[in-house]
RNA sequence: GGCCCCUUCGCCAAGCGGCUAAGGCAGCGGAUUGCAAAUCCGCCAUCCCCGGUUCGAAUCCGGGAGGGGCCUCCA
Protein backbone atom coordinates (compact mmCIF):
# COMPACT_ATOMS: atom_id res chain seq x y z
CA UNK A 1 0.00 0.00 0.00
CA UNK A 2 1.14 3.58 -0.82
CA UNK A 3 0.40 6.02 1.35
CA UNK A 4 1.09 8.14 4.35
CA UNK A 5 -1.27 7.16 7.04
CA UNK A 6 0.05 7.22 10.54
CA UNK A 7 -2.34 6.27 13.68
CA UNK A 8 -2.06 6.89 16.90
CA UNK A 9 -1.84 3.51 19.14
CA UNK A 10 -2.78 3.76 22.62
CA UNK A 11 -0.36 0.97 23.33
CA UNK A 12 2.76 2.80 22.83
CA UNK A 13 1.32 6.68 23.18
CA UNK A 14 2.26 7.39 19.24
CA UNK A 15 1.63 8.05 16.03
CA UNK A 16 2.99 4.74 14.04
CA UNK A 17 2.98 4.32 9.94
CA UNK A 18 -0.30 2.10 9.49
CA UNK A 19 0.97 -2.14 8.39
CA UNK A 20 -1.45 -4.28 8.29
CA UNK A 21 -1.22 -8.26 9.25
CA UNK A 22 -2.27 -9.06 5.64
CA UNK A 23 -1.17 -6.64 3.16
CA UNK A 24 -4.28 -4.67 1.52
CA UNK A 25 -6.46 -6.71 4.36
CA UNK A 26 -7.52 -4.22 7.48
CA UNK A 27 -9.73 -6.11 10.23
CA UNK A 28 -11.42 -3.82 12.63
CA UNK A 29 -13.00 -4.50 15.77
CA UNK A 30 -14.71 -2.35 18.11
CA UNK A 31 -17.10 -2.75 20.99
CA UNK A 32 -20.62 -2.19 20.82
CA UNK A 33 -23.07 -1.37 23.57
CA UNK A 34 -24.69 -3.64 26.21
CA UNK A 35 -28.00 -3.03 24.61
CA UNK A 36 -30.42 -2.83 28.44
CA UNK A 37 -31.41 1.33 27.63
CA UNK A 38 -31.72 3.07 24.54
CA UNK A 39 -28.27 4.59 23.03
CA UNK A 40 -27.63 7.85 23.98
CA UNK A 41 -25.26 10.57 22.31
CA UNK A 42 -22.04 8.31 23.48
CA UNK A 43 -22.74 5.14 21.93
CA UNK A 44 -22.78 7.35 18.39
CA UNK A 45 -19.23 8.23 18.81
CA UNK A 46 -16.86 5.22 18.08
CA UNK A 47 -19.27 4.35 14.90
CA UNK A 48 -19.51 7.50 13.36
CA UNK A 49 -15.87 7.80 13.66
CA UNK A 50 -14.87 4.27 13.06
CA UNK A 51 -17.31 3.85 9.82
CA UNK A 52 -15.50 6.92 9.15
CA UNK A 53 -11.81 5.41 9.43
CA UNK A 54 -13.09 2.25 7.32
CA UNK A 55 -13.86 5.09 4.63
CA UNK A 56 -10.83 6.44 4.57
CA UNK A 57 -8.94 3.07 4.61
CA UNK A 58 -11.14 1.49 1.60
CA UNK A 59 -10.45 4.96 -0.34
CA UNK A 60 -6.69 3.81 0.52
CA UNK A 61 -7.21 0.54 -1.17
CA UNK A 62 -7.83 -1.46 1.70
CA UNK A 63 -10.54 -4.11 1.86
CA UNK A 64 -11.30 -3.48 5.64
CA UNK A 65 -13.60 -6.08 7.63
CA UNK A 66 -15.31 -3.88 10.19
CA UNK A 67 -16.92 -6.06 13.28
CA UNK A 68 -19.07 -3.73 16.32
CA UNK A 69 -20.25 -6.66 18.86
CA UNK A 70 -23.38 -6.56 21.01
CA UNK A 71 -23.60 -7.58 24.23
CA UNK A 72 -26.77 -9.44 24.69
CA UNK A 73 -26.40 -11.24 28.42
CA UNK A 74 -24.87 -9.23 31.10
CA UNK A 75 -26.03 -8.06 34.97
CA UNK A 76 -27.16 -4.86 33.53
CA UNK A 77 -30.06 -7.01 31.76
CA UNK A 78 -30.86 -9.12 34.11
CA UNK A 79 -31.92 -6.45 36.12
CA UNK A 80 -33.37 -4.15 33.27
CA UNK A 81 -35.60 -7.06 31.50
CA UNK A 82 -38.17 -7.70 34.40
CA UNK A 83 -38.87 -4.08 35.36
CA UNK A 84 -40.11 -4.12 31.59
CA UNK A 85 -41.77 -7.41 32.04
CA UNK A 86 -39.69 -8.80 28.75
CA UNK A 87 -37.10 -11.57 28.97
CA UNK A 88 -33.97 -11.15 28.68
CA UNK A 89 -33.20 -11.97 24.73
CA UNK A 90 -36.82 -9.95 24.35
CA UNK A 91 -35.24 -6.45 25.93
CA UNK A 92 -31.93 -6.84 23.78
CA UNK A 93 -33.55 -7.36 20.62
CA UNK A 94 -35.53 -4.33 21.32
CA UNK A 95 -32.54 -1.94 22.46
CA UNK A 96 -30.71 -3.20 19.44
CA UNK A 97 -33.15 -2.27 17.00
CA UNK A 98 -32.96 1.13 18.38
CA UNK A 99 -29.06 1.28 18.15
CA UNK A 100 -29.21 -0.26 14.19
CA UNK A 101 -32.11 2.73 13.92
CA UNK A 102 -30.07 5.41 14.91
CA UNK A 103 -26.25 3.88 12.89
CA UNK A 104 -28.12 4.32 9.87
CA UNK A 105 -29.59 7.65 10.22
CA UNK A 106 -25.88 8.26 10.69
CA UNK A 107 -25.14 7.27 7.93
CA UNK A 108 -23.22 4.56 9.29
CA UNK A 109 -22.78 2.07 6.49
CA UNK A 110 -19.44 -0.18 6.78
CA UNK A 111 -20.38 -2.73 9.97
CA UNK A 112 -20.11 -5.56 8.34
CA UNK A 113 -21.22 -7.64 10.99
CA UNK A 114 -22.62 -7.14 14.71
CA UNK A 115 -22.35 -10.42 16.41
CA UNK A 116 -24.34 -11.47 19.44
CA UNK A 117 -22.51 -12.53 22.85
CA UNK A 118 -25.26 -15.20 23.27
CA UNK A 119 -24.49 -16.23 19.90
CA UNK A 120 -20.65 -17.46 20.21
CA UNK A 121 -21.58 -19.59 24.00
CA UNK A 122 -19.37 -22.37 22.33
CA UNK A 123 -16.33 -20.58 21.41
CA UNK A 124 -16.08 -18.93 24.81
CA UNK A 125 -16.53 -22.04 26.75
CA UNK A 126 -13.43 -23.38 24.68
CA UNK A 127 -11.32 -20.29 25.47
CA UNK A 128 -12.06 -20.54 28.87
CA UNK A 129 -11.19 -24.15 28.97
CA UNK A 130 -8.05 -23.52 26.78
CA UNK A 131 -6.76 -20.89 29.39
CA UNK A 132 -7.36 -23.03 32.40
CA UNK A 133 -5.58 -25.75 30.98
CA UNK A 134 -2.81 -23.46 30.22
CA UNK A 135 -2.72 -22.41 33.99
CA UNK A 136 -3.74 -18.54 32.95
CA UNK A 137 -7.40 -19.60 34.50
CA UNK A 138 -8.97 -21.07 37.58
CA UNK A 139 -12.22 -22.39 38.39
CA UNK A 140 -13.85 -21.31 41.80
CA UNK A 141 -17.23 -22.66 42.75
CA UNK A 142 -19.03 -22.34 39.62
CA UNK A 143 -17.51 -19.37 38.23
CA UNK A 144 -13.87 -19.23 36.71
CA UNK A 145 -11.49 -16.22 36.80
CA UNK A 146 -8.25 -15.01 35.02
CA UNK A 147 -5.24 -14.64 37.31
CA UNK A 148 -3.43 -11.91 36.32
CA UNK A 149 -0.43 -12.74 38.55
CA UNK A 150 0.39 -15.53 35.70
CA UNK A 151 0.13 -13.05 32.91
CA UNK A 152 3.88 -11.32 32.80
CA UNK A 153 2.99 -8.16 31.39
CA UNK A 154 -0.25 -7.91 32.26
CA UNK A 155 -1.63 -3.96 32.57
CA UNK A 156 0.65 -2.46 29.98
CA UNK A 157 -1.90 -1.19 27.63
CA UNK A 158 -3.41 1.09 30.82
CA UNK A 159 0.37 0.71 32.97
CA UNK A 160 -1.43 -0.98 35.34
CA UNK A 161 0.51 -2.95 38.04
CA UNK A 162 -1.25 -5.95 39.01
CA UNK A 163 0.22 -5.66 42.51
CA UNK A 164 -1.76 -1.76 42.72
CA UNK A 165 -5.09 -3.07 42.19
CA UNK A 166 -4.97 -4.21 45.52
CA UNK A 167 -4.08 -0.52 46.84
CA UNK A 168 -7.33 1.00 44.91
CA UNK A 169 -9.27 -0.72 46.76
CA UNK A 170 -12.15 -0.55 44.43
CA UNK A 171 -12.21 -3.66 43.21
CA UNK A 172 -14.88 -6.11 43.21
CA UNK A 173 -14.84 -8.46 46.45
CA UNK A 174 -14.86 -12.12 46.23
CA UNK A 175 -13.74 -14.88 48.25
CA UNK A 176 -13.47 -17.15 44.91
CA UNK A 177 -10.42 -14.96 43.66
CA UNK A 178 -6.79 -15.49 44.34
CA UNK A 179 -5.97 -11.89 43.72
CA UNK A 180 -7.94 -8.79 43.89
CA UNK A 181 -7.47 -8.02 39.81
CA UNK A 182 -8.83 -11.61 38.65
CA UNK A 183 -11.87 -11.32 36.77
CA UNK A 184 -14.42 -13.35 35.48
CA UNK A 185 -14.35 -15.30 32.43
CA UNK A 186 -17.82 -17.12 33.58
CA UNK A 187 -19.85 -16.89 35.87
CA UNK A 188 -22.33 -18.93 37.62
CA UNK A 189 -26.13 -18.53 37.11
CA UNK A 190 -28.52 -17.85 39.83
CA UNK A 191 -32.22 -19.72 39.00
CA UNK A 192 -34.12 -17.53 36.98
CA UNK A 193 -31.15 -15.74 34.74
CA UNK A 194 -30.65 -16.76 31.60
CA UNK A 195 -27.78 -19.78 31.67
CA UNK A 196 -25.70 -22.45 29.01
CA UNK A 197 -24.19 -25.36 30.09
CA UNK A 198 -20.39 -25.79 30.96
CA UNK A 199 -17.99 -27.58 32.57
CA UNK A 200 -17.97 -25.28 35.07
CA UNK A 201 -21.99 -25.98 35.68
CA UNK A 202 -25.04 -23.80 34.50
CA UNK A 203 -23.48 -20.14 33.86
CA UNK A 204 -22.89 -17.23 31.26
CA UNK A 205 -19.82 -15.30 29.96
CA UNK A 206 -18.08 -12.54 32.19
CA UNK A 207 -18.14 -9.14 30.07
CA UNK A 208 -14.63 -9.19 28.71
CA UNK A 209 -13.96 -12.70 27.40
CA UNK A 210 -16.69 -12.46 24.92
CA UNK A 211 -14.64 -9.93 22.20
CA UNK A 212 -11.78 -12.00 22.37
CA UNK A 213 -13.87 -14.91 21.08
CA UNK A 214 -15.89 -12.90 18.54
CA UNK A 215 -13.17 -10.84 17.01
CA UNK A 216 -10.98 -14.00 16.92
CA UNK A 217 -13.73 -16.25 15.21
CA UNK A 218 -14.73 -13.17 12.81
CA UNK A 219 -11.25 -11.77 12.12
CA UNK A 220 -8.53 -13.87 13.68
CA UNK A 221 -5.91 -13.74 16.14
CA UNK A 222 -4.57 -10.43 15.02
CA UNK A 223 -6.30 -7.60 14.46
CA UNK A 224 -4.94 -4.39 12.82
CA UNK A 225 -7.41 -2.23 14.48
CA UNK A 226 -9.11 -2.66 17.99
CA UNK A 227 -11.39 0.62 18.72
CA UNK A 228 -13.47 1.64 21.45
CA UNK A 229 -14.52 4.44 23.92
CA UNK A 230 -11.28 5.68 26.00
CA UNK A 231 -13.54 4.27 29.38
CA UNK A 232 -13.16 0.98 28.02
CA UNK A 233 -8.97 1.49 28.28
CA UNK A 234 -9.57 -0.23 31.78
CA UNK A 235 -10.57 -3.30 32.73
CA UNK A 236 -12.24 -3.99 29.27
CA UNK A 237 -9.83 -3.71 26.67
CA UNK A 238 -6.83 -4.32 29.24
CA UNK A 239 -8.58 -7.65 30.23
CA UNK A 240 -9.43 -8.37 26.62
CA UNK A 241 -5.49 -8.00 25.60
CA UNK A 242 -4.68 -10.51 28.89
CA UNK A 243 -7.28 -13.29 27.66
CA UNK A 244 -6.40 -13.50 23.86
CA UNK A 245 -2.75 -12.90 23.93
CA UNK A 246 -2.04 -15.71 26.56
CA UNK A 247 -4.81 -17.82 24.70
CA UNK A 248 -3.12 -17.58 21.29
CA UNK A 249 0.04 -16.56 21.88
CA UNK A 250 0.70 -13.91 20.10
CA UNK A 251 -0.18 -10.25 19.65
CA UNK A 252 -3.90 -9.37 20.28
CA UNK A 253 -3.73 -5.82 18.32
CA UNK A 254 -1.63 -3.93 16.31
CA UNK A 255 -3.79 -0.35 16.91
CA UNK A 256 -5.67 0.37 19.83
CA UNK A 257 -7.37 3.26 19.01
CA UNK A 258 -9.72 5.09 21.44
CA UNK A 259 -12.13 7.84 21.33
CA UNK A 260 -12.83 10.88 23.64
CA UNK A 261 -15.64 10.60 25.27
CA UNK A 262 -18.99 12.86 25.48
CA UNK A 263 -19.63 15.39 27.71
CA UNK A 264 -22.28 17.43 29.16
CA UNK A 265 -22.65 20.03 31.27
CA UNK A 266 -24.88 18.60 33.81
CA UNK A 267 -26.55 19.57 37.29
CA UNK A 268 -24.38 16.45 38.38
CA UNK A 269 -21.43 18.94 38.99
CA UNK A 270 -23.26 21.80 40.56
CA UNK A 271 -24.60 19.60 42.85
CA UNK A 272 -21.26 17.59 43.84
CA UNK A 273 -19.40 21.39 43.83
CA UNK A 274 -21.72 22.44 46.39
CA UNK A 275 -20.43 23.17 49.83
CA UNK A 276 -22.35 20.40 51.60
CA UNK A 277 -25.08 19.12 49.07
CA UNK A 278 -26.21 15.75 49.12
CA UNK A 279 -24.96 13.77 46.11
CA UNK A 280 -28.37 12.78 44.23
CA UNK A 281 -29.08 11.60 41.06
CA UNK A 282 -29.99 13.69 38.10
CA UNK A 283 -32.11 13.59 35.48
CA UNK A 284 -30.91 14.19 32.05
CA UNK A 285 -30.29 17.96 32.66
CA UNK A 286 -29.70 20.10 29.03
CA UNK A 287 -27.48 23.14 29.71
CA UNK A 288 -26.69 23.76 33.23
CA UNK A 289 -23.54 25.03 35.22
CA UNK A 290 -20.47 23.51 36.33
CA UNK A 291 -17.83 21.44 34.12
CA UNK A 292 -18.44 18.93 31.76
CA UNK A 293 -18.71 15.31 32.74
CA UNK A 294 -18.92 12.68 30.87
CA UNK A 295 -22.30 11.27 29.79
CA UNK A 296 -23.05 8.12 31.03
CA UNK A 297 -26.00 5.76 31.67
CA UNK A 298 -25.01 4.85 35.08
CA UNK A 299 -24.58 9.02 35.86
CA UNK A 300 -28.14 9.28 34.69
CA UNK A 301 -27.08 12.65 32.33
CA UNK A 302 -27.18 10.74 28.72
CA UNK A 303 -29.29 12.44 25.99
CA UNK A 304 -30.86 9.77 23.79
CA UNK A 305 -30.26 9.76 20.37
CA UNK A 306 -34.16 9.24 19.45
CA UNK A 307 -34.77 12.41 21.36
CA UNK A 308 -31.95 14.45 19.21
CA UNK A 309 -33.44 13.22 16.08
CA UNK A 310 -36.59 14.57 17.07
CA UNK A 311 -34.56 18.31 16.57
CA UNK A 312 -31.85 18.04 14.72
CA UNK A 313 -31.08 16.41 11.18
CA UNK A 314 -28.67 12.94 11.76
CA UNK A 315 -26.13 14.70 9.20
CA UNK A 316 -26.19 17.90 11.59
CA UNK A 317 -24.91 15.43 14.40
CA UNK A 318 -22.27 13.29 12.38
CA UNK A 319 -20.96 16.63 11.56
CA UNK A 320 -20.07 17.62 15.25
CA UNK A 321 -18.99 14.52 15.78
CA UNK A 322 -16.59 14.62 12.85
CA UNK A 323 -15.47 18.43 13.56
CA UNK A 324 -13.78 17.74 16.53
CA UNK A 325 -10.04 15.26 16.23
CA UNK A 326 -11.56 11.73 17.92
CA UNK A 327 -9.35 11.36 20.58
CA UNK A 328 -10.57 14.44 22.30
CA UNK A 329 -13.70 15.00 24.74
CA UNK A 330 -16.97 16.53 22.54
CA UNK A 331 -18.70 18.77 25.34
CA UNK A 332 -22.46 18.36 23.44
CA UNK A 333 -25.04 20.89 23.93
CA UNK A 334 -28.20 22.23 22.38
CA UNK A 335 -26.63 25.59 21.38
CA UNK A 336 -23.67 23.95 19.95
CA UNK A 337 -25.57 21.29 17.29
CA UNK A 338 -27.70 24.48 16.47
CA UNK A 339 -24.24 26.37 15.39
CA UNK A 340 -23.26 23.24 13.40
CA UNK A 341 -26.53 23.37 12.13
CA UNK A 342 -26.14 27.07 10.56
CA UNK A 343 -22.40 26.09 9.34
CA UNK A 344 -24.09 22.86 7.22
CA UNK A 345 -26.71 25.36 5.68
CA UNK A 346 -23.59 26.80 3.68
CA UNK A 347 -23.26 23.93 2.05
CA UNK A 348 -26.61 23.46 1.37
CA UNK A 349 -27.24 26.53 0.00
CA UNK A 350 -24.15 26.08 -2.50
CA UNK A 351 -26.08 22.57 -3.72
CA UNK A 352 -28.99 24.95 -4.29
CA UNK A 353 -26.64 27.58 -6.08
CA UNK A 354 -25.19 24.23 -7.83
CA UNK A 355 -28.75 23.37 -8.99
CA UNK A 356 -28.84 26.87 -10.69
CA UNK A 357 -25.78 26.88 -12.57
CA UNK A 358 -25.04 23.10 -13.69
CA UNK A 359 -28.67 22.08 -13.34
CA UNK A 360 -27.94 19.04 -11.24
CA UNK A 361 -28.30 18.33 -7.86
CA UNK A 362 -25.03 17.56 -5.76
CA UNK A 363 -26.51 14.49 -5.17
CA UNK A 364 -26.83 13.12 -8.52
CA UNK A 365 -23.07 14.11 -9.55
CA UNK A 366 -21.27 11.08 -10.90
CA UNK A 367 -18.93 8.95 -7.82
CA UNK A 368 -15.54 10.92 -8.34
CA UNK A 369 -12.89 8.87 -9.69
CA UNK A 370 -10.24 8.38 -7.12
CA UNK A 371 -7.30 10.68 -8.52
CA UNK A 372 -6.07 14.23 -8.72
CA UNK A 373 -8.25 15.74 -11.65
CA UNK A 374 -5.60 18.96 -10.89
CA UNK A 375 -7.16 22.05 -11.65
CA UNK A 376 -7.05 25.21 -9.56
CA UNK A 377 -9.31 23.11 -6.64
CA UNK A 378 -7.12 20.35 -6.51
CA UNK A 379 -5.03 22.11 -3.40
CA UNK A 380 -8.23 21.43 -1.39
CA UNK A 381 -7.67 18.06 -1.97
CA UNK A 382 -4.58 17.71 -1.33
CA UNK A 383 -4.78 18.92 2.07
CA UNK A 384 -7.66 17.57 3.20
CA UNK A 385 -5.82 14.09 2.32
CA UNK A 386 -3.26 15.33 4.43
CA UNK A 387 -5.68 16.28 7.39
CA UNK A 388 -6.70 11.76 7.05
CA UNK A 389 -3.60 10.76 6.46
CA UNK A 390 -2.39 12.36 10.10
CA UNK A 391 -4.38 9.71 12.02
CA UNK A 392 -7.54 10.86 10.80
CA UNK A 393 -7.66 13.92 11.38
CA UNK A 394 -11.65 14.97 10.25
CA UNK A 395 -11.27 18.43 12.21
CA UNK A 396 -8.51 19.72 10.46
CA UNK A 397 -10.32 18.43 7.37
CA UNK A 398 -13.81 19.81 8.03
CA UNK A 399 -11.92 23.30 8.13
CA UNK A 400 -10.53 22.25 4.63
CA UNK A 401 -13.80 21.34 2.98
CA UNK A 402 -15.13 24.74 4.53
CA UNK A 403 -11.83 26.64 2.76
CA UNK A 404 -13.24 24.43 -0.77
CA UNK A 405 -16.75 25.83 -0.55
CA UNK A 406 -15.91 29.08 -0.02
CA UNK A 407 -13.41 28.97 -3.05
CA UNK A 408 -16.16 27.33 -4.92
CA UNK A 409 -18.25 30.49 -4.47
CA UNK A 410 -16.03 32.81 -5.43
CA UNK A 411 -15.16 31.17 -8.52
CA UNK A 412 -19.00 31.20 -9.32
CA UNK A 413 -19.17 35.00 -8.46
CA UNK A 414 -15.59 35.76 -9.80
CA UNK A 415 -16.81 33.90 -13.35
CA UNK A 416 -20.58 34.85 -12.95
CA UNK A 417 -21.67 31.37 -13.56
CA UNK A 418 -25.11 32.10 -12.48
CA UNK A 419 -25.43 35.12 -15.16
CA UNK A 420 -24.01 32.04 -17.77
CA UNK A 421 -21.13 34.51 -18.60
CA UNK A 422 -18.62 31.88 -18.29
CA UNK A 423 -16.23 30.01 -20.53
CA UNK A 424 -16.24 26.30 -21.09
CA UNK A 425 -13.40 25.76 -19.34
CA UNK A 426 -14.26 28.16 -16.09
CA UNK A 427 -17.52 25.73 -15.70
CA UNK A 428 -15.35 22.94 -16.65
CA UNK A 429 -13.12 24.10 -13.76
CA UNK A 430 -15.55 24.94 -11.36
CA UNK A 431 -17.22 21.16 -11.71
CA UNK A 432 -13.93 19.57 -11.10
CA UNK A 433 -14.46 21.49 -7.79
CA UNK A 434 -17.62 20.21 -7.01
CA UNK A 435 -15.80 16.75 -7.98
CA UNK A 436 -13.24 17.37 -5.01
CA UNK A 437 -16.64 18.43 -2.77
CA UNK A 438 -18.29 15.50 -3.73
CA UNK A 439 -15.19 12.88 -3.12
CA UNK A 440 -13.95 14.64 -0.27
CA UNK A 441 -17.68 15.00 1.63
CA UNK A 442 -18.11 11.55 1.19
CA UNK A 443 -15.07 9.94 2.87
CA UNK A 444 -16.58 11.74 6.09
CA UNK A 445 -19.87 9.99 5.23
CA UNK A 446 -22.01 13.67 4.45
CA UNK A 447 -23.55 15.10 1.87
CA UNK A 448 -24.41 11.90 0.04
CA UNK A 449 -28.29 11.85 0.16
CA UNK A 450 -30.52 15.08 0.79
CA UNK A 451 -31.43 15.91 4.56
CA UNK A 452 -35.01 14.23 5.19
CA UNK A 453 -37.53 17.48 4.67
CA UNK A 454 -40.08 17.40 7.40
CA UNK A 455 -42.94 15.01 6.48
CA UNK A 456 -46.20 16.92 5.33
CA UNK A 457 -49.08 14.52 3.08
CA UNK A 458 -48.87 15.45 -0.58
CA UNK A 459 -52.13 17.29 -1.16
CA UNK A 460 -50.53 19.72 1.75
CA UNK A 461 -47.67 19.78 0.30
CA UNK A 462 -48.89 20.93 -3.05
CA UNK A 463 -51.11 23.50 -1.28
CA UNK A 464 -48.31 25.10 0.64
CA UNK A 465 -46.11 25.50 -2.94
CA UNK A 466 -49.04 26.53 -5.08
CA UNK A 467 -49.77 29.31 -1.77
CA UNK A 468 -46.22 30.32 -1.67
CA UNK A 469 -45.86 30.91 -5.37
CA UNK A 470 -49.12 32.79 -5.47
CA UNK A 471 -47.48 35.22 -2.81
CA UNK A 472 -44.57 35.56 -5.11
CA UNK A 473 -46.30 36.27 -8.15
CA UNK A 474 -48.52 38.98 -5.92
CA UNK A 475 -45.32 40.25 -4.59
CA UNK A 476 -43.52 40.85 -7.78
CA UNK A 477 -46.02 42.75 -9.51
CA UNK A 478 -46.10 44.85 -6.16
CA UNK A 479 -42.45 45.41 -6.78
CA UNK A 480 -42.26 46.02 -10.88
CA UNK A 481 -45.21 48.34 -10.28
CA UNK A 482 -42.63 50.14 -7.95
CA UNK A 483 -44.63 49.29 -4.38
CA UNK A 484 -41.85 48.39 -2.72
CA UNK A 485 -43.72 48.75 0.77
CA UNK A 486 -46.75 45.87 -0.27
CA UNK A 487 -43.86 43.93 -1.56
CA UNK A 488 -41.76 44.17 2.01
CA UNK A 489 -44.74 43.74 3.58
CA UNK A 490 -45.28 40.41 2.33
CA UNK A 491 -41.82 39.15 2.66
CA UNK A 492 -41.90 40.33 6.19
CA UNK A 493 -45.14 38.57 7.34
CA UNK A 494 -43.51 35.02 5.68
CA UNK A 495 -40.23 36.08 7.89
CA UNK A 496 -42.72 36.28 10.67
CA UNK A 497 -43.47 32.87 9.62
CA UNK A 498 -39.91 31.33 9.06
CA UNK A 499 -40.01 31.51 5.82
CA UNK A 500 -37.01 33.62 3.75
CA UNK A 501 -37.39 35.16 0.43
CA UNK A 502 -34.75 35.29 -1.71
CA UNK A 503 -34.32 37.47 -4.56
CA UNK A 504 -32.77 36.32 -7.48
CA UNK A 505 -32.40 37.65 -11.26
CA UNK A 506 -34.02 34.31 -12.63
CA UNK A 507 -36.94 34.82 -9.89
CA UNK A 508 -37.55 34.66 -6.33
CA UNK A 509 -36.85 31.28 -4.58
CA UNK A 510 -37.78 30.99 -0.82
CA UNK A 511 -37.11 28.91 2.20
CA UNK A 512 -38.56 27.53 5.45
CA UNK A 513 -36.09 27.57 7.58
C1' G B 1 -3.42 7.36 46.75
C1' G B 2 -1.97 5.29 41.57
C1' C B 3 -2.27 5.63 36.03
C1' C B 4 -3.50 8.48 31.61
C1' C B 5 -4.99 13.08 29.09
C1' C B 6 -6.35 18.23 28.19
C1' U B 7 -5.80 24.05 28.57
C1' U B 8 -5.03 27.96 21.34
C1' C B 9 -9.73 34.51 19.34
C1' G B 10 -16.39 35.94 22.83
C1' C B 11 -17.83 30.33 21.77
C1' C B 12 -16.24 25.67 18.97
C1' A B 13 -11.68 24.13 16.86
C1' A B 14 -6.85 22.73 13.55
C1' G B 15 -1.80 23.01 14.81
C1' C B 16 2.99 17.57 16.77
C1' G B 17 10.32 22.76 16.62
C1' G B 18 10.93 27.20 11.56
C1' C B 19 5.97 30.08 5.97
C1' U B 20 1.78 36.26 7.86
C1' A B 21 -1.18 30.61 14.41
C1' A B 22 -6.43 26.80 9.51
C1' G B 23 -11.57 26.74 9.56
C1' G B 24 -16.68 27.33 11.71
C1' C B 25 -20.28 30.23 14.77
C1' A B 26 -21.03 35.14 16.60
C1' G B 27 -19.50 40.45 15.76
C1' C B 28 -17.86 44.85 12.91
C1' G B 29 -16.93 47.47 8.04
C1' G B 30 -17.60 47.18 2.62
C1' A B 31 -19.30 45.16 -2.43
C1' U B 32 -23.98 43.43 -4.39
C1' U B 33 -29.56 44.53 -3.70
C1' G B 34 -35.03 49.37 -4.50
C1' C B 35 -34.47 47.44 0.65
C1' A B 36 -33.37 42.47 2.14
C1' A B 37 -31.70 37.26 1.89
C1' A B 38 -27.72 34.51 -0.13
C1' U B 39 -22.69 35.21 -1.82
C1' C B 40 -18.00 37.74 -2.03
C1' C B 41 -14.07 41.13 0.11
C1' G B 42 -11.82 43.19 4.58
C1' C B 43 -11.21 43.45 10.16
C1' C B 44 -11.12 40.34 14.60
C1' A B 45 -5.60 35.60 19.01
C1' U B 46 1.41 35.49 20.05
C1' C B 47 -1.28 30.32 22.16
C1' C B 48 -3.29 29.20 31.24
C1' C B 49 1.16 31.02 34.45
C1' C B 50 6.61 30.69 35.73
C1' G B 51 11.33 28.90 34.52
C1' G B 52 14.56 26.10 31.05
C1' U B 53 16.51 23.72 26.25
C1' U B 54 17.24 25.79 21.19
C1' C B 55 19.77 30.17 16.22
C1' G B 56 14.38 29.46 16.60
C1' A B 57 8.70 26.80 20.85
C1' A B 58 1.66 27.20 20.93
C1' U B 59 4.63 22.93 19.70
C1' C B 60 10.35 19.86 23.70
C1' C B 61 11.78 19.64 29.34
C1' G B 62 10.76 21.09 34.68
C1' G B 63 7.46 23.45 38.16
C1' G B 64 2.63 25.74 39.21
C1' A B 65 -2.80 26.62 38.39
C1' G B 66 -7.38 24.83 36.35
C1' G B 67 -10.19 20.80 34.02
C1' G B 68 -11.33 15.73 32.25
C1' G B 69 -10.99 10.21 32.14
C1' C B 70 -9.70 5.44 34.37
C1' C B 71 -8.58 2.48 38.89
C1' U B 72 -16.59 -0.36 40.15
C1' C B 73 -20.82 -0.97 35.27
C1' C B 74 -20.04 2.36 31.10
C1' A B 75 -19.09 3.90 23.91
Amino acid sequence: MDHNLRVYNTLTKQKEPFKTVVPGKVSMYVCGPTVYKPSHLGHMVGPVIFDTVKRYLTYLGYDVKFVVNITDVDDKLIVEAPKQGLSVSELAERVTKDYVENLKKLNVTGIDEMPRATHYIPAIIEIIQGLIDKGYAYPAAGDVYFDVTKDDDYGKLCNRDPEQLEAGARIEVSDKKRSPGDFALWKSAKPGEPAWDSPWGKGRPGWHIECSAMSMKLLGKTLDIHGGGLDLQFPHHENELAQSESYNGCTFVNYWMHNGLMRIHSQATKIKDAPSGPLSPVGSGIGGEGQPQKMSKSLGNEIVVSEIFKRHQPETLRFFLLATHYRRPIDYSEERLEEVRRGLDSFYRFFERLERVAKRSFYAFPSPPRDDGGGEFAEFRKRFLEHMDDDFNTGGAVGVLYELLSALNRFADLKQLEAGKATGDDVKAFEQGVVYLKELSGLLGVFSSAPEKPKADHASQKLVVGLMQLLIDLRAEARKAKNFALGDQIRKRLGELGVTLEDRPGGTDWRKD
